[in-house]
DNA sequence: GTCTATAGAGAGATAGAC
DNA sequence: GTCTATCTCTCTATAGAC
């Protein structure tokens, strides 16, 4: 991300450049958050600014405008988002490969939820902001791992599937669990899923998925996986 | 829906209520499309009411406040949401009634994206507006569907899954064509997406469904889905 | 470099004429 | 039942003191 406004820094030193950081990151976790609740129109800088411990002022000074903002907090998540996929490549195991990425991305959906609903969020209503990541770096990078995944199956490796709808699948199903976490949550009739749930959800999302690809489950079938009382 | 005002139609005759009905109508449409593509916060009453061709105090008259419309146009969504579901019948063959499921689904992505996009906005930002929804109406039926699926799982006709995983997944990778359609097409390098590619996607989505629940393939691999020319 | 106070724009909602 | 004009509030952004 680039700032708009060059810090100064009359006697620079490594303090100054140290709490320029520090507020900076401050600001953009804060933004993150009220970003993924709100969306981008909802938020409001007053709400940002109280999250994050600064007066409003602050947040200008840092990140010029709201939408200046709303692009850093963009450009960290894009960077996140495509690094996990270099797990696939063509002298990979396909099996070890795909669990490697998809326990990688429900990882993801864990810890960085709030990363995925701004990064959901702004897809769903049109990508404006991220048009040429999309049809650029993303594109070429599915292109690439669209070979490799061709490759697999020409080799017999794993069963004939069109490599980017099985790509679109494990992104729609692993990151479901961070958009939707809340339909999720109500339907298991859970307050909040635990890292054992997570881990048991993982492990079925895996079988559903290599067995899809027609390769061997990782793992016997468990007695049951996170589920409600009732249920 | 319930509207606040009362239609005190003096001389109650049938072309009033046409008229009020067709107002409606234009209105709940306009509103799903403003709500689709700038979520709820960033829709304005003023594009809404662009939209629909009347004038903004119409809208007012009509449906109250901005939120009551938005509770309007989310409940005509979550009546379409639920109906489908009910192709998974005991006695049903699994296969067969997971084909008519993951068909109708995603004739919905194609043909009432807008409406996914509102539904899924919604749930992103929290689902405060259909908490009952979630937590009473679509977690009993998910309770009664993830029942049926057990049944078949334990007479053996189809691979041991999580019911509730597996629905997940089926809503995830369905839905995802609808809400994500910017990314993929992006993605594909297509500008739009015909009824003809929907058809391939839909084949190919069925095949990874269908083998991941350990049933056998509806049809024959094809040559090829819907790629970009340089793939 | 930080913060208070405020200007200015835009949106939801309504009064009141027709 | 319909529409214009307007009120009021909230939010972005900045000026200017410290």
């Amino acid at each position: 991300m680039t700032l708009k406004t060059d810090p100064v820094s009359p006697d620079a030193t490594a303090p100054q450049g140290r709490i320029r950081r520090e507020n900076v990151e401050r600001i953009l976790k804060a933004a993150e958050a009220v970003f993924a609740e709100a969306g981008c129109a909802g938020a409001t800088m007053a709400d940002i600014a109280d999250k994050a411990g600064l007066p409003k002022a602050n947040l200008h000074y840092y990140f010029g405008t709201k939408e200046d903002l709303y692009r850093a907090v963009l450009d960290n998540i894009l960077r996140l988002w495509l690094a996990p996929i270099n797990a696939l490549t063509p002298d990979a195991d396909p099996a070890t490969a795909l669990t490697a990425y998809i326990t990688t991305k429900m990882e993801a959906s864990r810890t960085r939820a709030l990363a995925s609903k701004v990064f959901a969020n702004e897809i769903l209503h049109g990508g404006a902001q991220i048009e040429r990541f999309l049809s650029e770096d993303l594109r070429r990078l599915v292109d690439a791992k669209a070979a490799v995944i061709d490759g697999w199956v020409a080799e017999g490796r794993m069963a004939p599937v069109d490599a980017r709808q099985f790509l679109f699948m494990i992104w729609a199903v692993t990151q479901h669990y961070a958009d939707f976490d809340v339909q999720v949550r109500k339907v298991l009739g859970r307050r909040s899923l635990t890292r054992q749930d997570f881990a048991q959800i993982t492990a079925e999302v895996l079988r559903l998925i290599l067995r899809a690809a027609g390769l061997p489950d990782p793992a016997p079938p468990p007695s049951s996986s996170p589920t409600p009382a009732n249920a």
